[in-house]
DNA sequence: AAACCGGGGCC
DNA sequence: GGCCCAGGTTT
C-alpha cells in the first residue's frame, strides 16, 4: 500500500529530476554549500552563486582561511547574509577540529547555520542517513496528500518520518533520493499555485487533489513602511562607505543612512555639512519591510571604489541613482 | 509560537 | 500587489 506510493514517486524522480550542478556530487562540502544556498532561495537563483562560490572557495579549508569580507563579496546580492557569515564560521570550526564534516544529522545540527532541515538534507544526501528533510516543499506536498489545512511543524515532521521509515524497510533504500524526490515534486508539480495534479505520480494517494489550493493555508505576513534618508558622499577617489552593523545587512558595506524624523539633519551633523542635494527617491522591499529612501548627495574629501566592498542590492540601487555605481578597475 | 532576516520570479 | 522560495536564529 504505502510502498506503492514510494515506488511511484521514486520512479517519477528517476525520470523527471532536473539536472542540477550539485546532483550526484560526492563532495559533502558541495552538498552542504548547495543546501545553505537553497535556504529560502530558488534553485535558479542559487545556481550562479554555487559556481561562483566554488570557484573562489573550492574546499572547506579554502573557505576557512578566507576573510569574512571576501566571503560576503561572493555572496553579494544573494540575500540572507547571515548564511554566508555562518557558513564561514562553520568552515573555521570544522577545520579547527580536524577538517572533517560531521557525518550525522545530529552532528551537523550543532554547527552554525545548520537547522533541522539542512542537517537532515546533508546527512541523507551526502552520507545516506535515513533522516527526513522537511522544507517548504515537503510541508506542502504532505499537507495536500493528507488534506491538512493547518499542519503544525511537528505533525509534518512525524508524517515525513513515517514515510521515510516505511521506505527504509525496503532493501537498498536511498533516503537522500527520497528526500529529494519529495522536494522535486513540490518544486515542479505540486507547486504553490496551479499544481499539475494531472501529471502527478502520486495523485492516486492524494486526499487533497480536489482542492489543492486549500492545503496548506497560507501564512499571514505583515509589511511595515519605513522612511529613510541616505547620504552619498562623493570624493575624488570614490564614495564614502561604512560597514553596516547589526542584524540588517550586517557585515555588508553601504552609504550612511538614518531612519525617521530628523534623519537628514542627523546625517548632515555627523559629517559637519550645511546642506546636501536631493537626488531622488529609492524604493526597496524586504519580505517584511517596505523602505522609502530619500537619497541626498554632497561632495566629500575621501571615498573609495564601491566595487571593492560587499554591497547589498539596496546600496547598489542608491549608488546607481546618485551616479556613483561601482566601476570595474582597469 | 511568533518575529525577524533579502532578493527575486511568477501570477 | 500577493505569494513564497530545498530555513535558521532569536525572542
Amino acid at each position: 500500500m504505502s510502498s506503492d506510493l514510494h515506488s511511484a514517486l521514486l520512479t517519477w524522480y528517476q525520470r523527471h529530476q532536473r539536472r542540477l550542478p550539485w546532483r550526484g556530487e560526492p563532495d559533502p562540502y558541495r552538498v552542504l554549500l548547495s543546501e545553505v544556498l537553497l535556504q529560502q532561495t530558488r534553485v535558479e537563483q542559487a545556481i550562479p552563486y554555487y559556481h561562483r562560490f566554488l570557484q573562489r572557495f573550492p574546499t572547506l579549508e579554502a573557505l576557512a582561511q578566507a576573510e569574512q569580507e571576501a566571503v560576503l563579496q561572493v555572496w553579494q546580492g544573494c540575500g540572507y547574509y547571515t548564511r554566508a557569515r555562518n557558513l564561514h564560521r562553520l568552515a573555521q570550526q570544522v577545520v579547527a577540529a580536524g577538517g572533517v564534516l560531521p557525518q550525522s544529522a545530529r552532528g551537523l545540527r550543532a554547527l552554525p547555520g545548520i537547522g533541522p532541515y539542512t542537517a537532515a538534507a546533508v546527512a541523507s544526501i551526502a552520507f545516506g542517513e535515513p533522516a527526513a528533510a522537511v522544507d517548504g516543499n515537503v510541508r506542502r506536498v504532505l499537507s495536500r496528500l493528507l488534506a491538512w489545512e493547518h499542519p503544525t511543524p511537528k505533525q509534518v515532521q512525524e508524517a515525513a518520518d513515517a514515510l521515510l521509515s516505511a521506505l527504509v524497510q525496503q532493501k537498498d533504500a536511498r533516503p537522500g533520493d527520497w528526500n529529494q524526490a519529495l522536494m522535486e515534486l513540490g518544486a515542479t508539480v505540486c507547486t504553490p499555485q496551479n499544481p499539475g495534479c494531472g501529471g502527478c505520480p502520486v495523485a492516486a494517494f492524494c486526499q487533497g487533489k480536489a482542492s489543492p489550493a486549500h492545503y496548506p493555508a497560507s501564512r499571514v505576513r505583515k509589511q511595515k513602511s519605513l522612511e529613510l534618508v541616505a547620504l552619498v558622499l562623493q570624493g575624488p577617489e570614490g564614495v564614502y562607505l561604512e560597514q553596516r552593523q547589526g542584524p540588517v545587512l550586517g557585515g555588508l558595506w553601504g552609504v550612511p543612512m538614518e531612519e525617521g524624523p530628523g534623519a537628514l539633519e542627523r546625517l548632515l551633523a555627523r559629517f559637519g555639512l550645511d546642506s546636501a542635494e536631493l537626488v531622488g527617491p529609492v524604493r526597496h522591499e524586504f519580505t517584511h519591510r517596505k523602505l522609502h529612501i530619500r537619497v541626498y548627495r554632497a561632495p566629500w574629501v575621501a571615498g573609495e571604489n564601491p566595487v571593492r566592498r560587499p554591497l547589498s542590492r539596496l546600496d547598489q540601487k542608491i549608488l546607481a541613482l546618485a551616479g556613483a555605481s561601482p566601476t570595474q578597475p582597469v
